[in-house]
DNA sequence: TCCGCATATGAAATCCTTTTCACAAACAAA
DNA sequence: TTTGTTTGTGAAAAGGATTTCATATGCGGA
């Protein structure tokens, strides 16, 4: 089925149905004979030639680290709402962590193939923020901060300034961090930042030493913290970048007879289903991952409609959740 | 940039550049001569004017129930993983668990948005079967057995009759169930058919009283713990059909006083990250997510590829994975 | 009466490829 | 010599919509 089709059966011109299909003009009278004949065939018009012929293609391309994190999943479950709501379809292309896909992922998104993207970068490369600036489709940056850039992103450094400062009320002096890498701005390089403000700001001074660099899993936390433990037995506060890492650090602090949350306190960040289930429950900050999702995609739609305005920068709250890791009550 | 200012440029026809790009008969001469150009301006052709042309988007549509899961997740990895050697690309709708939506979405992708679709249904229904067979481009069915249609899918049957069987043989004689409806074919009607089966092949009744149904939460497992609990007090078996209803049932038993691995014994199934982190660590079977998804993608490029050959129903294995909570030796 | 404006219409151009078709040349086989 | 096959070429059609443009009518206001 074609419009021609539907034009000769109806007939009227190509042009009348367009513009049936489109609120042009057309009369009352031929707008009732098209109807009938669009809702007797079934037509739908083809996508690929409306494409073609205007130029969009009712898609956004979202780019992310990996798909299988439930951080990211819950972002794409916020984008995936608002998407649907306005009729737009989801592109995913999944970057593995790695800075060079994602810049050919997004001159190969770019290259007309949606409308938009959603890039959540992990490494903020001079190369990608070049990029961003020459596509010829707007870009929203989500999870990062990149100034200039639109964005949403999380208060990573308060967050972890304030679940330092919680830790440290509880009198802990010894402290150990284990984090991810600095090229990864906002968990990486802000989350750090923000616990050794937090112990300076107590006068206290954070020892390269005593901060180890993991990865985002369970067993890379088991490992840093089997190598920090050697150095540091009397260690009685471990802060971690993600709920992840912290989990495996507690495991590992447990087979050596550690109290978790009296010998030595933890926390996490992400409030992932974990930190809620291991025993003893995982201190963690609720970030907005959801909202942060949404959010960047009604800012990529906002975009699309209205045209570029002012560029905007969206710094989304958190929420610490205290659970019994860092509770030097439990348990007595 | 457009193949005709290509074609000017390098003093040939639009035909003969269409040709260089898609390895047709093209002279060594004129060969040269338009690399030289497309090399030069950097001409990419337009995917629009392509697919327009030749039917074909590249891209595989995958509908899954949510995005935010971790099965889920490590499914859509496998996806992107091959989909992306091939220079395929994913268009994502998210069900939201919601039968009426999977179909939507199925008649939606097929209006020629995608070659493809890999479509993991959770209920299926009569009309979502009818629907499949109709449909102009291939579909294939992931997580779910639909004999007749290409599939890809796990033996949720034995994997529950092997657990239940390792219970069994652990002593057990009172036995809890919690699900998910049996209009989930996979995750609810088989693994619970699995575990009535083991019982039964020890001679051994379930009560329609003993099984609860949930969602697919720790919450979920959690409250129907607690209406079990009531009722079966002495209960020293909980078999459940995810970990996440498995860890819910976990914290309320816990909750209880009672000691899960001595007391009761406890299994999820999955294995997610959950499952080894908890205390005691649960008992589960792993199942090949990723391995799922990627055959589900090669399947759907085969069909693409080669046209639609013999159906293939795919079934894979799993493996049990024992840890504390099913070992009445733990903690003793 | 005449002008301007909103409404209405369809033929044709446009978007940018791929593919068909007609036509040729070169060379091998019969 | 004739026939057939392979290689090579470009004009034009096809794919299916939207948009431009030229044209027309009816109506209110000057």
């Amino acid at each position: 089925m074609t419009i021609s089709e539907i034009a000769k059966l109806a007939g009227v011109s190509n042009a009348a149905v367009s513009r049936y299909l489109n609120n042009g003009y057309v009369s009352e009278e031929k707008r009732r004979a098209i109807k009938k004949v669009v809702e007797e065939t079934g037509y739908r018009p083809s996508l690929q030639a409306q494409t073609l012929r205007t130029k969009r293609t009712k898609m956004i391309g979202v780019i992310v680290p990996q798909i299988d994190s439930s951080s990211v999943g819950r972002m794409v479950a916020g984008i995936t709402s608002v998407l649907e709501e306005n009729g737009y379809r989801l592109l995913l292309a999944v970057s593995e962590q790695n800075s060079q896909k994602e810049l050919e992922y997004l001159i190969l998104l770019n290259e007309k193939q949606v409308d938009g993207v959603i890039l959540f970068a992990t490494v903020l490369s001079v190369a990608l923020k070049k990029k961003i600036k020459q596509l010829s489709v707007p870009v929203v940056l989500t999870g990062q901060h990149l100034s200039g850039c639109n964005c949403v992103y999380h208060d990573d450094y308060h967050a972890m300034y304030d679940v330092t400062k919680l830790v440290l009320s509880k009198g802990c002096r010894n402290f150990c961090y284990i984090g991810v890498t600095n090229c990864d701005r906002a968990v990486g390089a802000e989350r750090f930042r923000g616990f050794q403000d937090a112990l300076a700001a107590a006068g206290m001074l954070v020892s390269e030493e005593s901060a180890e660099t993991g990865k985002f899993t369970v067993d890379s936390g088991y490992e840093k913290m089997k190598k920090l433990y050697k150095k540091y037995p009397n260690v009685d506060a471990v802060i971690c970048a993600t709920d992840e890492i912290a989990v495996g650090a507690m495991q590992y602090l447990k087979q050596q007879g550690k109290k978790i949350g009296m010998d030595v306190l933890l926390t996490g960040q992400g409030d992932s289903v974990l930190a809620a289930n291991v025993s003893p429950s995982l201190t963690t900050i609720h970030y907005y991952y959801e909202e942060c999702g949404s959010k960047s995609a009604q800012m990529i739609l906002e975009l699309l409609e209205k045209g570029t305005i002012a560029v905007q920068e969206i710094k989304l709250g958190y929420e610490l959740v205290e659970h019994e890791s860092s509770n030097n009550e439990f348990g007595r």
